[in-house]
DNA sequence: ACTATATTTCTAGAATATTGGAATTATCAT
DNA sequence: ATGATAATTCCAATATTCTAGAAATATAGT
């Protein structure tokens, strides 16, 4: 993963609304969460709701598809393990003992 | 974790800068680094990257240690474990097959 | 075509973050 | 005490983000 990428989707993460959103999308799984079903657990403003997905689609961690007049948001697990192992990537490396966790 | 810390943190690593300094702690391990060893990594205003660790530091996600004259930045390693299974909570849990990744 | 539901886009004000120069504090050596 | 190095705090300009009402778009049913 690229840097500026990686800091992209950490600066979406790094909201509490979006981060909201986002934990309901992970625990719901592959199936998704409709906007109208995030906007009912959340109780915010359509238009702020909208602005934080779109910010989070933007940035590669959910994706969006429309089944009718309901639109699906489904959370990119991909980019989520990505930017776990990058953040973890130099972690852990022990150099004094000659082993790292490198694959 | 605190949902509220748990945004907290992931805007703090959402910055390039910030990510970046954070990057290179990790990788030094439990030594860290000092404030100029980061900034001729960095390369950067001291003024500047002042501000970006003392928000890190705020965070949680690193301290400091004053040596003498210079002041070593050392990444916090459990925040940043919390952080990530705060983030992966929920994730890879199955509800049709009985089965989930939790301890 | 008309209506209702679902969601986004437009807009603008308020709030927050970013940046870096200048001044300041802290520590050590002479 | 003076000087040198290390790092922070103060300040102000600039930029970005957040919020939500109002208007617009999309889809489906009648």
């Amino acid at each position: 993963m690229e840097h500026q990428d990686a800091a992209k989707k950490l600066s979406e993460l790094g909201h509490t609304t979006r981060l909201a959103i986002y934990r309901l999308l992970v625990k719901s799984g592959p199936e998704g969460l409709s906007v109208s079903d995030l906007q009912a657990q959340l109780d915010i403003p359509g238009s702020t709701l909208s602005h934080h997905i779109s910010r989070l689609v933007n940035s590669g961690l959910m994706v969006q598809k429309r089944q009718g007049r309901v639109l699906l948001c489904v959370a990119c697990f991909p980019a989520l393990m990505d930017l776990v192992n990058y953040l973890l990537e130099e972690c852990c490396t022990t150099p004094d003992q000659g082993s790292n966790g490198k694959s």
